[in-house]
DNA sequence: TTCATTCATCGTAATATTGCAATGAAGCAA
DNA sequence: TTGCTTCATTGCAATATTACGATGAATGAA
């Protein structure tokens, strides 16, 4: 009912699912690859480069912030978004798990 | 708007989301692992394995096959899925390329 | 043919997500 | 103080997703 069950899965597995609803939407592809080029860190500069509304800008860097995948520092008026390297790595490695499965050679379905 | 607004993003911003959707939920992630697990394709089993209604498991199997992640055959009265190891190695390298950007070693952030 | 099995699709309800205008909170400058 | 800037939060509308009962299509068995 648009409500996902998921007490009847796995920790590994809602985990990997949670880190893979982050990257499920162009804006924070965007966000986090823009974070990774240029090595300051940013801030309200998103919203200029991205071009969505400000509010939506932030919304996505608290679903970011939440997974602990950025941090974010204030700075005066401003506040400076990066990526947080340990969790970045754990997520990584997480997801990579998952991918790298192996597809076993048999090319045949059945 | 509750929509996303692609057109503002970069294809491959867009390519990655939508893998990373396919992922995004406990329920796909599970029957990727069913998959990978028991070499030989299954089919309805999937309903027995995961704990969700037979209507519920054959629309994330749509998901999945629209992505192209799997295939499914018709046998019968059944349906046998299984990876499809082509398009699965080629969603593999976007998302790997995407995981895999540097993690400037600079702990600090601004 | 009729019946049972298997799976897809339809229809619908409940919840989640996306997006933004309006507003609020906090800092800095004058 | 006032005003400006920057960002977060609130509130709301539009759309998407998740889940399942009911039903339909296709196959095979009797």
């Amino acid at each position: 009912m648009g409500i996902s069950k998921t007490e009847i899965f796995t920790d590994q597995q809602n985990e990997i699912a949670l880190f893979a609803k982050a990257f499920g939407h162009p804006a924070r592809v965007a966000i986090l690859q823009h974070l990774f080029k240029i090595d300051t860190c940013v801030c309200g500069d998103l919203v200029n480069e991205i071009g969505l509304a400000q509010p939506t800008i932030s919304q996505h860097l608290k679903a970011l912030k939440n997974l602990g995948l950025i941090q974010g520092s204030v700075e005066g008026t401003r506040v400076c978004y990066c990526i947080d390297p340990k969790h970045w790595t754990k997520m990584k490695q997480i997801l990579s798990n998952f991918l790298n499965q192996d597809v076993s050679i048999k090319s045949d379905c059945c």
